[in-house]
DNA sequence: TCTGGGGTCCTAGGACCC
DNA sequence: TCTGGGGTCCTAGGACCC
């Protein structure tokens, strides 16, 4: 048996706690550069805000009925979410913290299952402030179900029944009752069931969770894949998928970005990879974790018309690397390898792929310091503390060509009385204060 | 003017081999 | 020059998740 808990409208709600007064109003998070819409609270959603909906097409609405937009926190957001995982990873013996806001729970040895997993909502809610609800089924996928049941059943009277609201336990219903919420609920709805398959699935007539529960297994197979075929097991009560309280080692470690204005020059891309690399390579040093290949990505906005690019570059790095420096390099040797001019440039990334475990070892040090391996890697520890202490970039390599324009920005911000330092842009990284 | 970021998994198809 | 089945590996792209 799975529990799953899950924070109403996370973001939102974590800045409801530091901003009571926003309690109750039409209030959403927007994106990096404020550009669109990634969570809200009831009220904005009872105004007919989407997910992802772009912020200029809701201005009218912040005039009109007082919306209110928050620019993310997301370091906030992850500190909360530390709280809310550590009180409900007290639901069962196991768990697996799914995403920034859910946790499946083991529920096996458990007894008295509702009136625990109601103890523990109570208990998030009070202790962290964040409201929640929690589904509760034979498999990961039912679990899923049951908490949109207790989602919906408290918010949207007359789609369920209400006694399901809050804390829906799908394992102690009647049979009928069972049949009755699978009717319900749209296709749509169900994990794992997008956008494109709920259409392709409608055009087979299978329109409710009912009627995938019912669908040939051969079927979902041949005309769709294991993946769908898992769901609809799961569906009848049998569990393909178990608790991961392992988090699988990471495969790739991405970090991209849209750009506030487009970008049409070299300069300005180079310094957003070398941060995205930078960026990107604290990851991997948290994961100790080293990286084969680097992938450097630039693109025009699909949004808008106009000459289209879309390219990317892979450097190979060979030995593995996790080095700053190491990965700034060759990310600037990729964006340069792909870059046109004459584009408006919306968005730009970079992706570590191939990676392996260890941290770096000095043979692997594939270019030539006075100062030793191990002083280097040190050295990468101390900036990945210093950033993470006062905020990110206070210390970072800087690419080739940027040495002077990092300085003069350099005394401004001094003398704007900012701490800011930075690195030299020769060979020896050096902190300079 | 203005449209998120970070992941995973699966499949199809091509290249290549025997 | 054309004929065949079967296998592996790799990559690109699509679909999903939050």
């Amino acid at each position: 048996m799975f529990a799953l808990l899950d924070g109403n409208n996370f973001f939102a709600s974590c800045e409801c706690v530091f901003r009571p007064r926003y309690k109750g109003l039409p209030l959403i998070i927007l994106s990096n550069n404020d550009g669109c819409a990634i969570a809200r609270s009831e009220a904005a959603k009872a105004l007919g805000v989407k997910m992802g909906q772009p912020y200029f097409e809701l201005l009218p609405l912040v005039h009109s009925h007082g919306l209110i937009a928050l620019s993310a926190n997301f370091s906030l957001y992850g500190d909360m979410s530390d709280r809310m995982m550590s009180i409900a990873s007290a639901m069962g013996a196991e768990s697996e913290i799914y995403s920034i806001d859910e946790i499946f729970c083991g529920l096996h040895g458990v007894r008295d299952v509702t009136r625990r997993a109601q103890a523990i909502s109570e208990r998030v809610l009070r202790g962290v402030g964040i409201p929640n609800c929690v589904g509760i089924g034979p498999t990961k996928t039912l679990a899923k179900l049951a908490n949109h049941i207790a989602k919906s059943a408290e918010r949207k009277p007359g789609s369920y029944p209400p006694h399901l609201g809050r804390v829906c336990n799908l394992a102690e219903i009647s049979p009928e009752m069972f049949h009755y919420v699978l009717k319900q609920t749209p296709v749509g709805e169900i994990w794992g069931v997008g956008r494109k398959i709920a259409k392709r699935l409608a055009e087979l007539n299978i329109c409710t969770a009912l009627d995938l529960s019912r669908m040939p297994l051969p079927m979902a197979r041949k005309h769709f894949s294991v993946v769908l075929e898992r769901t609809v097991l799961e569906l009848q009560g049998i569990a393909c998928m178990q608790l991961e309280t392992q988090p699988p080692p990471k495969q790739q470690i991405a970090c991209t970005r849209s750009f506030g204005h487009p970008v049409t020059t070299l300069p300005p891309l180079i310094q957003a990879v070398s941060e995205f690399a930078t960026r990107a390579a604290e990851k991997l040093r948290k994961q100790e974790m080293r990286a084969g290949a680097i992938n450097v990505f630039a693109h025009t906005s699909p949004f808008r018309s106009g000459a289209r690019f879309y390219k990317s570059a892979s450097v190979q790095l060979q030995p593995p690397s996790s080095d700053t420096k190491t990965l700034v390099n060759a990310a600037v040797r990729g964006i340069s390898q792909i870059y046109e001019p004459g584009y408006q440039l919306s968005k730009a990334g970079v992706m570590l792929m191939d990676l392996c475990p260890g941290i770096e070892q000095q043979a692997d040090l594939p270019f030539a310091l006075p100062i030793n391996a191990r002083d280097a890697s040190a050295l990468m520890e101390a900036m990945d503390k210093i950033n993470a202490r006062f905020g990110k970039g206070a210390v970072h390599v800087a690419s080739t060509g940027q040495a002077e324009k990092e300085k003069s920005e350099w005394r401004m911000k001094q003398e704007r009385r900012t701490p800011q330092y930075t690195t030299s842009a020769g060979d020896i990284p050096i902190v300079r204060s």
